[in-house]
Formats: structure tokens, sequence, C-alpha cells
DNA sequence: GTAACTGCAAACGATTTGCAATCTC
DNA sequence: GAGATTGCAAATCGTTTGCAGTTAC
């Protein structure tokens, strides 16, 4: 991992854990997967290495939802977030901002802008056919 | 209030605090403020009270940062938020997201959208000031 | 060898809940 | 008067921390 950082057998795992999972975990559902390769690891130690991971810009975190936990992103790079209000899977997708707009706020509101999250919230196709079955009834 | 909800002396307090509230204060926060007019009311009561404003639509909620409490917004019409990564101050902003870049995600992604948030981040002028005077040391 | 890392258990803050007493409509 | 609402205390959930033992470099 350089940047003089450890590479345990519990960190490694952390890492092939999150590079596997496509579907944002939380840190419990990481801890649970990375626990069929590492059986004795604690929670302590995946919160501590996901922390380290998003610190050091080899992860990215969200939240999906206000009341939620905390969800892991296994790549760093700038995207936005598609959120179904249903069932709570995360699409990955690239909206951003138009560049004048940011640079236009940096002057009308005296902040300097440094970076955004976009967080959309819809329904899957799944839950949406669900919700025509209810309004059905 | 309406939607045959009672208006009792707390829920009409918590309503006053939050309306006299432009700082996007937590939960706790409104606690406190509300304890100026009624000395005896309890976390429960604000907590309950809030989530109801929130789902009823007279009130918007927002994370400023990841590990951080819920604040909660006077306002719950569409806006957007600049944070300080500094001190953490919310501002309003309004920046909004490109209609057709919407419509083309419920083509592309099979989710139906239904709303978004956006959340900036950078550094208010005041933070800005004292890095500046940080990275002279 | 030594500083970094781990696991455990305890601590933590934010938020929610069960419940009996108390109010609003 | 009935059912909604309150306050309290206890419970819960996600996450962090202290610390003694262990390990990667």
């Amino acid at each position: 991992m350089a940047d003089d950082l450890r590479l345990t057998p519990q960190r490694q795992a952390v890492l092939d854990t999150l590079a596997a999972s496509d579907d944002h975990p939380t840190a419990a559902q990481v801890l649970e997967r990375v626990r069929a390769h590492v059986p004795g690891i604690g929670p302590a130690t995946v919160y501590r290495t996901l922390a380290l991971l998003v610190e050091t810009g080899r992860a990215g975190e969200l939240r999906a939802g206000e009341g939620q936990a905390i969800r892991y992103d296994r790549t760093a790079t700038r995207h936005d977030h598609l959120v179904c209000t249903g069932c709570g899977r995360v699409c990955d997708v690239q909206v951003g901002l138009d560049p004048d707009a940011l640079r236009e706020l940096n002057t009308s509101t005296s902040f300097t802008v440094t970076g955004y999250d976009v967080r959309l919230h819809g329904r899957c196709a799944r839950c949406a056919a669900q919700d025509t079955v209810k309004e059905r009834a």
C-alpha cells in the first residue's frame, strides 16, 4: 500500500473485498464478507482500515440516506450516486455540474468550492413495478 | 399544522425555533434553543417533531459531512448546500442539474429519478484565511 | 528491534423506543 | 372521553477508543 503503511493480511483482505464489491457495502457488510477469509477479524480493524482507505484516496464513502450507515465505494474517482428510495440499491452515475456555475459560486458566496457530490434519488425498475401493484390495490 | 396533527405547545415551539434559525441546526441545537421557551421539553419530543416536520414537507434535513449529525433546514424547497470543510458552516445555494441530463438517466439506468441533492464542499472566507496563515508557518 | 497494527471490550454520540401520565381536540 | 402526545429512562445502532499483546518491515 506504500505511504509507509503496513500491508497486513487483514488490510489485504479488506482491500480485496472492497475491490470485489460493486454494491457500495456498509462497513458491517464489508466485515461480514472479510470474515469469510479472515475469520478472527474484528469490527475495529475493518472500520479503521476503511477510514484509512478513504483518507488515502483509495476508496470513497457515501451516505445513501439520512438515517443510514456509511457505505463504501471501491473507487474514489469523482462520480455521483443514484439511490433507490425503495430498496436502497445504489447505482453509479456521472452527472456533474456546470463548471461555469461552480466558478460563479466562488465569487457569489465567498466560499472556495473544492468539490461536490450529487445524490439522486428515485425508484429502481423492480421497486417501481411493486409500486404499480400496490396502486392497484 | 393541519394534517390532523395536534398543535401542542412543544410542537409550536420547535416550529418557531426552526423558523427563526437560518444556520441549519442539528437536533441537539434545536433542543437547546427550544428549551429557552419550554424548559421541560425532552430530546425525544424534539426528535419526533423534527422527523414529523420533514415527513410532512415542512422542513428539510441534511448531513453536512459523513460523520456528523443530521441538520435541519427551515425550508423544504429544493436547493443545494455549500458546506465549509473547516468550520462546518452551511450556506444555501441554487445549483441544480440539467433537466436533459436527468431525463437521460431515466432511460440509461432503468431508475425513475424523483429528486436529487447537491452537496458542495469548500472553505469559507474565514477558514481560507486561516489556511493561509498556517501555510506561512 | 520497534513502531505500527490487531483484537477485545468498553465508551461514545446520535437517535429511537416502551410506557405510564397528560394533554388536545 | 378517546386517542394523540409527552417525558423519562432504557435500548439500539453505528462507530471510535484505550490498551496489552502481536507482527510487518
